[in-house]
DNA sequence: CGCAAAACATAACACACGTTCTGTACATTC
DNA sequence: GAATGTACAGAACGTGTGTTATGTTTTGCG
């Protein structure tokens, strides 16, 4: 036997080149030269750790949910509640050019999984935990008496996606230039929709 | 000379021929062999009226458009002001399964116009046409005292383009079964938000 | 009619793609 | 230090692609 590389590593390497070639060409850029190349490779070395394009389509994806969950579950912990729904869809919106660049990811993976059944079990995963995230954290400000209790935890997650959704669309489209302030002036007017007048996280202001 | 047959006719039939493999294929299935067959005839014929396959699906998206603009147009003019923008999101919205078919192809053109600048700037103007629609009849409504006059139309149209946008996607990608009524349900919420409070449109409820 | 141009069909072309196959350097085990 | 399987490189293969080139039918006009 002979192995001096990490088999893992490897494959993430590879994933994480492939993220980068839909960030540059999209999903239809994505050919297992352009990764080999992006990733430093030959297409012999990528076969030896994907036997399939369709399983590195999948591994990256994984890897990009990965890459966003730690951050998302430590945002998750803070508290008060509230200001923890603040910082979990401040993680999702397209605020920073990295987040951009997941949103180009994102929306490649749509497309391609209205007509790929594969990637579609794959985003329906992804989105059933982005939106139990959400609940769990607005059913958390409820119990804090910061949302009001007669909102539904499920739908209010479900219009909030729906909301970070939409810009994030229309910022990678680039339609409107979409401001940061603007992006969270859109989040605090369904906010304020939500909450109950009794919060106490009043002047707490993130930074960028 | 010899013509029988009228040739933007003919180009709109493989317009729209395109636009069914889009919807069925995605994108990425979008051949001209695929679009002829479609059409009903082959390739050769295809490039009688497409020299490229640039043109073919920039003509199709055109087409998208004049599909439903003639409709919006007709529920733009509508009074009072407030049911025209009910109609006009009504439209817009994946209510039925045609619309959800567009929906499919729109999705399918954002992704390609994230790495494809001759798309992106279609879509660019398409969006500009969607939000002036939405800006124009918002302050009608505003004129009407029907929306509050502290509303800017701009950026209320650019919100609820973000709004239906996030419905289109996740009704799209199946990932949660939105239903019409919770749609509605959505949009009526933000209309609320929207209205000044002496509006005379109440009572007034349409159809599916 | 005759003929020229339009409206197609069909085939060929060059290329890029995913996959597979073959070859080779190298690290590890005996 | 040979043996052996890993980690790659590089080329080859078959297929599907957009485009182009070459036919064949059809249609209007003098």
């Amino acid at each position: 036997m002979a192995r001096a590389v990490d088999h893992a590593e490897r494959r993430e390497i590879f994933a994480a080149a492939a993220l980068r070639v839909i960030m540059r060409e999209g999903v239809a850029g994505l050919t297992v030269r352009a990764v080999a190349a992006e990733a430093g490779f030959t297409t012999g070395a990528l076969t030896h750790y994907f036997n399939s394009k369709d399983q590195l389509l999948i591994e990256a994806s994984e890897l990009s949910a990965r890459l966003v969950r730690e951050r998302m579950e430590r945002a998750e912990r803070v508290r008060p509640a509230l200001e923890a729904v603040r910082r979990v869809v401040a993680l999702a919106l397209p605020l920073t050019a990295e987040t951009r660049g997941y949103w180009r990811i994102w929306l490649a993976y749509w497309e391609r999984s209205s007509y790929d059944d594969e990637v579609a079990r794959v985003m329906r995963l992804r989105y059933d935990e982005w939106r139990g995230r959400l609940e769990r954290v607005l059913r958390r400000a409820q119990s804090e008496a910061a949302v009001a209790p007669e909102v539904d935890a499920r739908e209010a997650a479900e219009a909030l996606i729906a909301l970070v959704d939409g810009i994030g669309v229309q910022v990678v489209l680039g339609v409107s230039r979409i401001s940061a302030a603007r992006q969270r002036a859109m989040f605090d007017a369904w906010l304020d929709k939500v909450r109950s007048g009794r919060a106490p996280t009043h002047g707490l202001r993130r930074s960028a």
